[in-house]
DNA sequence: GTCTATAGGATGATAGAC
DNA sequence: GTCTATCATCCTATAGAC
């Protein structure tokens, strides 16, 4: 599961195979079906594992109680975050190959979604009144990470995640 | 073209086949070869030639110099467009396959993402007044379509995009 | 330029031994 | 549960007739 959050989150779900994925477990193709019914249902599964080290799991783990919006921000919109170079939230990395998956995999991702929600209107240090905040929030962070990864020019990422944490204060004052 | 367009950005690269474009243009695949070097230079193509029929190019067709900024953040955050009952916009349809895509592919989004930015800042009625606010919207808006197609629940949509339009007029203020 | 036919390779899934 | 081996299918790309 590790390999295939992974994987999955950085090639994307048509461009994986199940060997790709055994091999990097250090196994081979043919026991994968001892684990899981079918590719769909592995990449299902892994939208909802890969909540565990997210962003915003690692932030809630450190942090007792409340956390600062500002560092979710920061941590969110920046470079390693867009160049997977720590596990990567998957409601970013996930988001388009849901939309092209059947209903089960669309619902482990909206119930990653709606707990993001709840957690923002939560557990942050007050700036969050309303769930038009969070919500709204949520468009900019994973919006700006889903661009930042399309684009070639290292300059226009840079001012698009600078301009996305300038502005996201004025999304929940 | 228009067939790939259409089918790309309906079910992503890796799920749409030679085979399927050319069924839909009402041709057999042995065809494409005479049109285009490569399937994946296609992609390329389509991510470019998809502006034409975005909502942002309809806006611009129908408005005379300035347009309104309300009025492309209504028409973009819309169930139709997440829906893609109308051509989509290409930023958002295209992000997470450019991702996997080569720089030819990546080199055509970030042309299309400037170009958006930039008539945003240029071509608005008077509200968008810095680069950062039109680098921040673009990204909510994108982000907001994102993440609306990808979920299952009607009633989280709903609440999403009307989340987005409304926190919108904060980043251009 | 379009067609049929096919090469050549990768992939999801299965079978059966250990 | 893991392995090797294989099936069946699909896909990109090419060849050659018209």
């Amino acid at each position: 599961m590790k390999s295939a959050v992974k994987l999955f989150a950085q090639k994307g779900f048509s461009c994986v195979s199940l060997g790709d994925v055994m091999k990097d477990a250090k196994l081979t193709h043919g026991a994968f079906y001892a684990h899981f019914d079918s590719k769909q249902t592995l990449y299902k599964e892994a939208v909802s594992a890969a909540t565990e080290h997210s962003p915003l799991a690692t932030i809630l783990r450190k942090s007792e109680g409340a956390f600062s919006v500002d560092k979710l921000v920061s941590n969110y919109l920046c470079h390693d975050h867009v160049d997977q170079k720590f596990s990567p939230c998957p409601l970013a990395a996930f988001a388009t190959d849901t939309s092209n998956q059947n209903g089960e995999t669309k619902e482990a991702y909206t119930k990653v979604f709606t707990g993001l929600i709840d957690i923002l209107e939560s557990k942050t240090d007050g700036h969050i009144n309303d769930r038009e905040s969070a919500l709204s929030l949520a468009a900019l962070l994973i919006g700006g990470v889903v661009v930042s990864r399309a684009l070639n020019d290292k300059e226009t990422i840079d001012e698009l995640l600078a301009a996305c944490i300038s502005k996201a204060s004025k999304l929940v004052e």
